[in-house]
RNA sequence: GUGGGAUUGGCGCAGUUGGCUAGCGCGUCAGGUUGUGGCCCUGAAGGUCGUGGGUUCGAGCCCCAUAUCUCACCCCA
């Protein structure tokens, strides 16, 4: 009989959580959440299945080999692979019916169909917020994501990461004047390599392109500069130029910075980096990368820029936007793959409420009396050992248990346990609301990550 | 798509140059303790060693094939 049973299995690539890890990442979600709302974003939740012409109209080359495909009947379906390119159609959709410019918040799931290696998967959330202009949009709100990258990211109890910021209008306009303009998106990708494979390769590789020692030289000296932001500024400034683009992007670059200050962004986390330069090709200006100091090999968990023209597939009204996309399931896979997510209370409940006798209804109503006074509350259902319904509020890690037996019956007050200290007192339902709610709050205090005190562990 | 590694009770692993009844830790269950958990002690259940062939007196171990997982490359969050 037992040949028959099916292997329960989960996909390779696609991450599925034991139920306290679930809560942990729960909780990620909802700071994220949280400080989106604060930022005054909408939410929007757009559908997994799209038509294929309207989710691929951009795609082409690498991307539409990752993609997941498939017809049913006559219908061309595909999986979204982000959540920018939804949105895009989304307002173009529905651009007569929305206030520009439009923020929205979007934490959803996209797939991607290529091969799950560590920390990279094949079905993650994605947790984008863009903010998309009628005809134009203010280079301030380029200035405004790093800020709502580094309230999240300290909420969080991070602080060791960079936010990494360029603007491909200076790569663009400088290869220009090189000479280079065929090859740009070409050479951007070879640049944006160099973190990984070092100056020496992206000589060989640009060498390979038929770029010229000169012009490898100069592309090189560009991306290396270094210094705080003003002084990488002081040396674009210096550069002799007479092509536009490039003026434009040192002036955007100059004023997303002197933003983010503003918004009250700690120095040391953004920087100016013209290595980066992203690989998809829809941006045209700002964009942005962040790295987790303590984990440099991890990459980007956040990654994102401006686009002038996304919608321009789906309609002829100009629709400019910016947008920043954290990688929520990586970001959630690296840290507590480094044991830097708590793991303290990650129980579904607060309260257990235990009975004693046959008669279930009692403690039907103190559940009731307690979830009415904000406590997230179980009733025990099972018959069984007092110690099997204690071992259950262990292995949960819920917090207090009430016992609701003979003596509880006749006094008219209940027994409260507490797990932790084993502690028990005897009360009504009043004052035991306030007693659990305050050592619960004390709890959730705690910040949801350990990451600062946590040693990178070494593999 | 290209390379490397792995696959042994629910989970994590050990298993020597091929040799008796395949072990260990965690977990599960029962008891020690009938309204008091975690720790401890005792005991029990649970394995066609990924699958299919082959070599051998004998295979968890060697050979071939295959599947799945995993790490890395490409690319990306």
């Amino acid at each position: 009989m037992s040949n028959q049973l099916i292997t329960p299995k989960t996909l390779s690539g696609f991450m599925e959580l034991l139920p306290s890890e679930q809560m942990q990442f729960e909780k990620i979600r909802a700071v994220l959440e949280e400080t989106y709302r604060l930022y005054g974003f909408y939410p929007l939740d757009t559908p997994v299945l799209e038509s294929s012409d309207v989710l691929l109209a951009k795609a082409g080359g690498e991307t539409e080999k990752q993609i997941y495909r498939f017809q049913k009947g006559d219908n061309d379906l595909t999986m979204r692979f982000d959540l920018t390119v939804p949105l895009a159609k989304y307002v173009a959709k529905n651009a007569g019916e929305l206030a520009f410019p439009f923020r929205r918040y979007q934490i959803g799931k996209v797939y991607r169909g290529e091969r799950a290696q560590r920390g990279r998967f094949r079905e993650f959330y994605q947790s984008d917020i863009d903010i998309i202009g009628d005809g134009s949009l203010s280079i301030r709100n380029d200035a405004e994501m790093p800020s709502i990258i580094y309230t999240i990211f300290t909420k969080l109890g991070l602080d060791d990461f960079v936010i990494r910021i360029n603007n491909r209008k200076i790569l663009t306009g400088f290869y220009a004047m090189l000479g280079l303009s065929d090859r740009a998106a070409e050479i951007m990708r070879i640049v944006d390599k160099t973190d990984k494979i070092g100056r020496e390769k992206v000589a060989d590789e640009l060498r390979e392109l038929g770029v010229s020692e000169e012009q490898i030289g100069k592309i090189l000296d560009l991306m290396s500069l270094k210094g705080t932001n003003s002084e990488l500024l002081a040396s674009l400034r210096a550069i002799p130029s007479e092509n536009e683009q490039f003026c434009e992007g040192v002036d955007e670059l100059e004023q997303v910075i002197a933003g983010i200050a503003a918004y009250g962004v700690p120095e040391k986390n953004y920087s100016i980096d013209l290595s980066i330069a992203r690989g998809l090709d829809y941006y045209t200006g700002t964009v942005y990368e962040t790295t987790l100091c303590r984990y440099p090999e991890i990459g980007s968990v956040c990654s994102g820029g401006r686009y002038d023209n996304l919608a321009g597939y789906y309609t002829n009204r100009k629709l400019p936007g910016v947008g920043i996309s954290i990688g929520l399931t990586r970001l959630f896979f690296i840290l507590s793959d480094r044991s830097c997510v708590s793991t303290a209370f990650t129980s579904p409940a607060d309260l257990l409420v235990v009975p004693m006798t046959d008669d279930p209804e009692p403690a039907f109503a103190a559940g009731a009396a307690f979830r009415s006074g904000g406590i997230k509350t179980q009733v025990y259902l099972e018959s069984g050992k007092l110690k099997s319904k204690l071992n259950y509020a262990n292995r949960t890690g819920i917090p207090f248990v009430l016992f609701i037996g003979e003596d509880e019956l006749a006094s008219g007050k209940y027994t409260l346990k507490n797990m932790d200290t084993g502690e028990q007192i005897s009360a009504e339902a009043e004052e035991l609301i306030r007693v659990i709610a305050g050592y619960v709050r004390k709890k959730e205090s705690v910040s949801v990550l350990t990451a600062d005190r946590a040693e990178p562990a070494e593999g």
